[in-house]
RNA sequence: GGCGACGUAGCCAAGUGGUAAGGCACGGGUCUGCAAAACCCUGAUCGUGGGUUCGAUUCCCACCGUCGCCUCCA
């Protein structure tokens, strides 16, 4: 049964969707004012994971992922650039889908944006009066946090504890509010300003109402999961739970889960640091690292809930990960089934049990790909000796390939591979067979040496020789 | 100041009340025309100090260190 560490609870919560065989999953999407980094794209990639192994474990998944496509910050470089909003959003989405593409990163059902969904959100913060949470300043409306009790329980931070402008990030003098742990639900817009004319006025919505609107649009008062980093459990998340509660009188979520942060250089990833990197920076970089291995390093290095480090070492290791299995995989596919049966089968199961055990167990990934990599060394000492047959084959096929099911590097890598490959390459390593088949070693060494300057390796098997890209 | 997380071999990182997975890097070996891949061998007593226990890296306390959240940052 899978297990889920609860935000809210603070514990491990079996997972049980309120509809047998479908959970439905929120998952907290990109501000499109710029383009995400890989330390956003953990959260992301974690999701992706989730979803997997929800849709291995009850068939059926419905994932929604926002868009925030108005904000401040958007509203400060549409203005700069004599842009709408839309204008200045649309880069950023196609950048952000690219990099969903590029990570294989399994696309949300929907992606709505707040900018569609302006009157689901006038209508909530309508029924918000009718509760009497919220109220009028200046123009804008405000959701008034004395009004919820049960404000806080999320993250546990105390009201009295909170103190207006802590943490340097924003000047409290801005926001004309009774109390500063209050927050905007809609904001009122200066002449010139993006904005839209509604029964509210003149202006634009809050952070934290698009989600709530947009999960009871798409989702339902109800829903199975909600994810997002740990950046966001206050006051994102906080603020949603007042939100949707107050107006639906139910319960908003089941299950919290929320990812710890990528830290790059002892500090954690972020645009206001400015140390952070993007999927294309590390790609078109010089080290020429592949998605593939940004992947594995976000998937699978460390559990979800620990602070992941970003290094080129650490990437160094993820990508001799991918080589490893893969390298497998394609050693199982070139391989022929022998007479003698070395219990294959069994060793298939074994792992895979354990594979699954370990996701089960609030999803962790680098303790499965553990036993993972053990099975692939039992497994490559039968395949040395002889000693896997049919069955034994087509069982360790199959682990692969449920474990990939969650891991998903494999399809990245043939891509990569594909494209990796010139009209040259191919020239060179024709040659290259050719000259190995008259024995013409200096020729080939030196064909070998040639295409490993190009990014391709070569190797040479009982089979014949075969090749992969470095980096 | 409030709340929370973490500290395991050179690096990354799992994990358990009974003497610690896996990946990368390093060294030796088998195989190979050479190399690569693959396989074999080799490395840590788990931040520090106490406590509980027959026994703790794993539970409790203190301390040290690092990181995060505290109003629009995944």
């Amino acid at each position: 049964m899978l297990r889920l560490h609860d935000t809210m609870t603070r514990r491990l919560m079996p997972v049980e969707p309120l509809e047998a065989g479908h959970v439905r999953m929120y998952t907290c999407g990109p501000t499109v004012w710029n383009r995400a980094h890989i330390g956003n794209f953990r959260a992301f990639v974690f999701e992706d994971v989730l979803r997997r192994v929800l849709e291995q474990r009850f068939g059926r998944v419905t994932h929604v992922m926002n868009l925030t496509d108005v904000d401040d910050r958007i509203v400060k470089n549409a203005m700069t650039h004599g842009h709408t909003l839309e204008e200045e959003t649309a880069p950023w989405i196609v950048a952000f889908f690219a990099d969903v593409d590029a990570l294989g990163i399994r696309r949300a059902h929907h992606y709505p944006r707040a900018t569609d969904y302006i009157e689901e959100m006038v209508s909530l913060v309508e029924r918000l009066d009718a509760r009497e949470v919220t109220y009028r300043s200046d123009g804008s409306v405000y959701y008034r946090i004395a009004a919820f009790p049960r404000y806080g329980q999320l993250s546990g931070v105390r009201a009295v504890a909170l103190v207006a402008g802590a943490s340097g990030r924003i000047d409290a003098d801005d926001y004309t509010k009774e109390d500063a742990r209050d927050f905007a639900l809609w904001k009122a817009a200066g002449q010139g300003e993006p904005g839209w004319e509604t029964r509210l006025g003149w202006g634009r919505p809050g952070w934290h109402l698009e989600c709530s609107a947009m999960n009871l649009a798409l989702l339902g008062e109800t829903i199975d999961i909600h994810c997002g980093g740990v950046d966001l459990v206050f006051p994102h998340h906080e603020n949603e739970i007042a939100q949707s509660e107050a107006a639906t009188g139910k319960k908003f979520v089941r299950l919290w889960c929320h990812n710890a942060f990528l830290q790059i250089d002892e500090a954690k990833m972020s645009k206001r640091l400015g140390n952070f990197l993007t999927l294309g920076d590390i790609v078109d970089g010089e080290e020429g690292r592949r998605p593939s291995t940004v992947r594995y390093l976000l998937a699978a290095t460390a559990q979800y809930r620990k602070t992941l480090n970003y290094s080129d070492e650490s990437l160094e290791a993820a990508k001799g990960a991918v080589d490893r299995l893969i390298l497998f995989r394609d050693r199982l596919d070139a391989t022929a089934p022998s007479r003698r049966d070395g219990d294959a089968v069994k060793l298939a199961a074994r792992i895979r049990a354990d594979f699954d055990a370990c996701l089960d167990d609030d999803l962790n990934l680098p303790e499965g790909m553990g036993h993972v990599f053990t099975m692939v060394r039992d497994a490559n000492r039968l395949l040395d000796e002889g000693r896997v047959d049919g069955p034994g084959l087509d069982a360790l096929r199959q682990l692969v390939e449920h474990v990939d099911d969650v891991l998903g590097v494999l399809p990245l890598v043939d891509v990569e591979r594909a494209a990796t490959l010139s009209p040259e390459d191919r020239r060179m390593l024709s040659e290259r067979a050719e000259a190995r088949a008259r024995k013409d070693w200096a020729t080939s060494d030196q064909i070998r040496t040639a295409l490993a300057r190009r990014g391709i390796l070569v190797e040479d098997t009982a089979g014949g020789q075969r090749w992969r890209p470095a980096g």
